[in-house]
DNA sequence: TGATAGGTGTTATTTTATAACATATCAACC
DNA sequence: GGTTGATATGTTATAAAATAACACCTATCA
């Protein structure tokens, strides 16, 4: 058990779960899981937090997988289409998604003492800017949506 | 009238209006509004769109206002941290904030076709992360919301 | 008057991201 | 078998965005 994201949990089982069930959408989607991929993947599993593509790209050097920028980013560019993973604009910094699959606007809760973050599920799109959206005209394709503060187990804690 | 923003306006009173609301602002407050952060002020209020921090250091660098990218940094920085302004993460750029002074959570829809931004007025908070933060026990202290699509004015244009 | 705070000027550097081009792999097809 | 096209990787180089650090200036005020 760790203390991940802002609960504690199963930290094991949820990487080993997460890469298959990647693994089985790419499967399914004619998609291409590759080493590198997967093993960025499983980078952002184990970190449970936004990384910087810099960081990621440091393991990937150790490990042989690949030494360039260009490598980390044609990885993450892949997860990220995908929804494999989502990229926290506040940040310029990458987390795997908690809920791959699921048909979902992600919206992101980012502790600014720890940079733990937790996506929060949501159903569906915002209303406040689907109504300014409908009004104007305009035509929604992705949102960004990202909250920053202070998580539960750093409140109190000195800054 | 100009077509900025997604819809015509008198876009001349609105640059006016928008710099006299501020220094109102800063005098009640008690803030400094030096002509570098006025100057700044003012070209993001004649783009009406998201400016890159570096295009608008080349504009002051042309009108002798400072040369160095800590100059339009900081401009910015105070901007966005009163509220004057505000950063699209998406875009690593920055704009006018179009009601200063109204308690408000920053809602953009943002064109991926012209680059025009448009701030929706938004009365509250999210919904959607409200709850889900509540539910955690975290605080929140800003959100980002940025919806990236194709305006009334793109829609239909070859892309 | 000298101490502090806020603002500006400048050099240098760090961090983040992409362009461009070469090479490799594999499946589909003639 | 050989060719073609699509996709992925490897590499060099560079662009774009942001900040660290330090010097100096000016105003306020104890």
């Amino acid at each position: 058990m760790g203390s991940f994201g802002f609960k504690p949990h199963d930290h094991s089982s949820c990487i080993s779960t997460g890469v298959s069930e990647v693994a089985k959408r790419c499967e399914a989607a004619g998609l291409q899981f590759t080493p590198v991929r997967k093993r960025v993947l499983e980078i952002l599993l184990e970190g449970h937090r936004a990384i910087g593509a810099y960081e990621i790209l440091d393991k990937l050097r150790e490990e042989g997988l690949g030494s360039q920028p260009p490598v980390a980013y044609r990885a993450l560019d892949f997860l990220v289409k995908h929804r494999f993973a989502h990229k926290i604009e506040k940040l310029n910094a990458f987390i795997a998604c908690t809920h791959p699959g699921d048909m979902h606007a992600p919206a992101f809760l980012i502790c600014r003492s720890c940079d733990a973050v937790e996506e929060a599920l949501t159903a569906g799109e915002d209303g406040r800017l689907d109504k300014a959206a409908q009004e104007t005209g305009f035509t929604i394709e992705r949102t960004v949506l990202e909250a920053e503060g202070v998580c539960p187990n750093c409140q109190g804690k000195s800054e």
